[in-house]
DNA sequence: CGGCGGTTTGATGTGACTCAAAAAGAGTGG
DNA sequence: CCACTCTTTTTGAGTCACATCAAACCGCCG
């Protein structure tokens, strides 16, 4: 299968815009042998416990990292959208505790591992463009396990819904004020550590106090400042202005 | 001041057990510029909002990241013990959304982020080595997200257990069954998610049970596979094993 | 012996869960 | 364009896990 390189080009410049590259880090990035695949609808990118041999990089689509426990309930880690690079941690761990999955039709490339670990022994300079990504990931875990720890119900889903409108519009599929969840309320519940109904009446009140408005899954955030208090949210765990040096 | 680079050894071959360094790589880090502090327990390391400068390699003691929410809570995301080294993103974040803390007295070994990031750069073995770190800390939040978010206060604060009892285990502070408690119990319940005193009735539910022995902060495992099944304990999330290549 | 941080107990309130089912969309085929 | 199904969202009622408040107890240290 001959893949199309150009669709590495928005994942390369997202990492120039943090610390530009060498002439030959970059070539290097963009001779790496690609495998292109599509997945429907909740499916598996990566099963609970394979070992993952390939990192991808999300071209449309929305997947997300999940555990799944014995009792049968899920957690969602994290979400990854458009141009996210997942799973860049299959070079080194051996084990993957979670699995990776699609919540809407979605395309990737997959890089092999050795490609990655390669590339970053032989250009330093991708060792820390990966090494940020992972700090990034790392953060947002972070704040997730406060979010599921400390908030409220209300607050851990206006927390996600800013979340997601903050990432949704830095890819290009929001302005900062709406957006069209790519999720079901079920998955929601799931990913902020509650019942699918609660989710569902957590919404209902953010509606009813005037901070958001839906239809069907279009989301308009109404009262932003009211939804950022009631949600303290503070987006500098997104780290929107990349590394330091 | 002038600082014992000896200290730096366990450091260095808790790196090499996993991949084995050059000797000019590990020269290199041997010949890094260092400074020792000392803290009394409960002191900020790095408050929460400070920028970070320095990462830290703790000699000795136990710390904490933790973050605080607007309404007074707090969330402790992780815990940090002696052979840690905590803040390797100092260098490459700009802001710190959360604080460390120490929870005992504590020693430290600091070096600069500018260090670090020129370690990595110079030897790409370091930024594989900081890299593989960073993403063993990123798969113990997610697992502390599964662990607030999914499981129920009794299987929380065995989890938690569990984890101190590992990774007591693997720094010589243990033998696998039985560990000092190196926090209080509300700070055990501000890393779970729960009020101190549900966290206090959830480890008398587990003493009960016959699951655990304790008196004063001495904990005994005394059924290990029951406490493994009721906190649904899987270890792959600590990594033991290593990198894979 | 007194003070203090930490642990434990008791009583009460409530936020979130569960179960069950209705309503509303979304997609499909006739 | 409508009937039919399947998924998702919404509603209602009852229950339980965990929070909160208040106070007692305990061990440690000066």
């Amino acid at each position: 299968m001959t893949v199309d390189r150009s669709v590495l080009l928005p994942y390369l410049s997202k990492v120039e815009r943090r610390r530009s590259l060498s002439e030959a880090a970059s070539a290097a990035f963009m001779a790496l042998p690609l495998e292109q695949h599509s997945y429907e609808i909740y499916r598996d990118i990566l099963k609970e416990g394979d070992r993952p041999t390939r990192a991808c990089l999300i071209l449309t689509g929305v997947a997300s990292r999940y555990s799944t426990l014995k009792n049968g309930t899920q957690q969602i880690n994290s979400f990854h959208l458009a141009g996210d690079m997942v799973d860049l941690n299959a070079g080194l761990l051996t084990v993957s505790d979670s699995g990776i999955r699609t919540h809407t039709p979605t395309t990737v490339v997959t890089i092999g591992c050795e490609d990655i670990l390669d590339l970053a022994s032989d250009y330093p300079e991708w060792g820390r463009a990966f090494w940020f990504d992972t700090l990034v990931d790392a953060s947002i875990f972070r704040e997730w396990t406060v979010n599921v720890g400390r908030r409220t119900a209300v607050a851990r889903v206006a927390h996600l819904l800013l979340e997601f409108n903050a990432r949704l519009e830095k890819i290009g599929l929001g302005d900062g004020r709406a957006f069209v969840l790519p999720i079901t309320q079920a998955d929601l519940a799931d990913a902020v550590g509650l019942s699918a109904i609660h989710t569902n009446r957590s919404i209902q009140r953010l509606r009813r106090s005037g901070a958001i408005r839906t239809h069907g899954r279009n989301f308009v955030i109404e009262d932003y400042p009211a939804l950022v208090e009631e949600a303290s949210f503070d987006p500098a765990y997104l780290q929107p202005e990349g590394p330091r040096r």
